[in-house]
DNA sequence: TATCTTTTTGACCATCTGGTCAAAGCGACG
DNA sequence: CGTCGCTTTGACCAGATGGTCAAAAAGATA
């Protein structure tokens, strides 16, 4: 049954190729408005040597999408209960804002994919995510029983950790737009400003 | 010169029933990925008789979005540094917050288009939009001089504002996941989160 | 070098897509 | 009723799109 088959230098590479390709046109079209051929395109092969790779455009945008919840959510499971409450979750702020800044297209690509209604990864949002940010409310509503850091609805409070960094990525044309040519990174600025409001937002008063 | 063209009822009708559907439409899956088809099978249409009122699909799409980011910030042109600073500024959160409850596929079509790169409103965000936010970013720092509010980074406020809010209506599938059966309408929580939010954030120490 | 497997490609195809057009239908108005 | 302009449509088109396939090219292995 388990047939090994060797995956081979030239597979691996190209794979890699095909999925950094892709997501360069995924994150910028959309899965609809993007096209095989712009994704072999950018990609440097042709398309039939694409698609010996991977068997269907949906095969692509599922595989970029497979562990992209993942990978987004290992910040928020770095977050443990047995950590000083404030430094925690800013750290995890930050993380967040960190990832905004250097995985902007995967940013990207989450967000179109959430704003057509997720309709790949609903199940991971109702199952998987769910559980975890119950989970982690739980610990948040704890800190704040023990009057370590000021009461707030929990589940808001991820939300608004969420939209804020991912804001910087999901948005960065605007936000360039506004800030005009003499702000070159925005990302600094963004820090300050973020680690200010919660601080403020979670300090017990 | 100016030909008097009288526009029937029917057109009005038509022309109203076109843009309601390719709202629905493009909101929901980009400007690529929407195709004339399914905008006319949305309006009751034949895509004949749909491309007679607009000329392409590109004209609908322009259609559509011209105005579009004038109306979104209509609520902060309405921030007047007449009025008690946090009282406008929640003024502001609020209304924005309801824009995302009331009209959530205009914040969707405004969102995939500045995540694609806002090919098509790339000017006005560099120009009209810029030019309110630098105005409107003075009178914060201004209230900040007068100690009537706590010193922030006025810019990094409305990105903040704008973030929050919006998130309410492009992330709606990921809020209600994350927050189950149990919640049908997140608005009156979001709301007293984000009011708690910006009080913290900006009375003064 | 000969053989076998993996990789690449040009040619091709069915379907979809945005858009056109001439003709038919329809409503208002004299 | 008849006419005229607005509205609607079926048939059609050229190009794009996702995908296939047989055969050629290129490695690997012995």
């Amino acid at each position: 049954m388990n047939e090994a088959r060797p995956v081979t230098r030239i597979q691996q590479k190209n794979r890699a190729t095909i999925l950094d390709a892709a997501l360069d046109v995924f994150s910028q079209r959309g899965f609809g408005g993007a096209t095989v051929d712009q994704i072999a395109a950018t990609a440097g092969l042709s398309k039939p040597n694409l698609l010996y790779y991977f068997p269907t455009k949906e095969a692509i945008y599922e595989a970029l999408l497979g562990g992209l919840l993942d990978t987004w959510l290992d910040p928020l499971r770095a977050m443990k209960s047995s950590g000083e409450p404030l430094p925690e979750i800013l750290a995890y702020v930050q993380r967040k804002l960190e990832m905004s800044r250097d995985f902007p297209r995967e940013s990207r690509l989450f967000a179109n994919e959430i704003i057509q209604g997720a309709p790949l990864i609903e199940n991971e949002l109702s199952g998987a995510l769910r559980d975890l940010v119950d989970e982690k409310a739980e610990i948040i509503n704890q800190w704040a029983d023990e009057g370590r850091i000021a009461r707030v609805n929990p589940h808001h409070l991820f939300f608004s950790i969420w939209s804020l960094t991912q804001h910087y990525a999901d948005f960065d044309v605007q936000v360039r737009a506004v800030l005009g040519e003499g702000v070159d990174d925005p990302f600094p600025e963004a820090q300050v400003y973020l680690t200010t409001l919660f601080t403020r937002m979670l300090t017990p008063s």
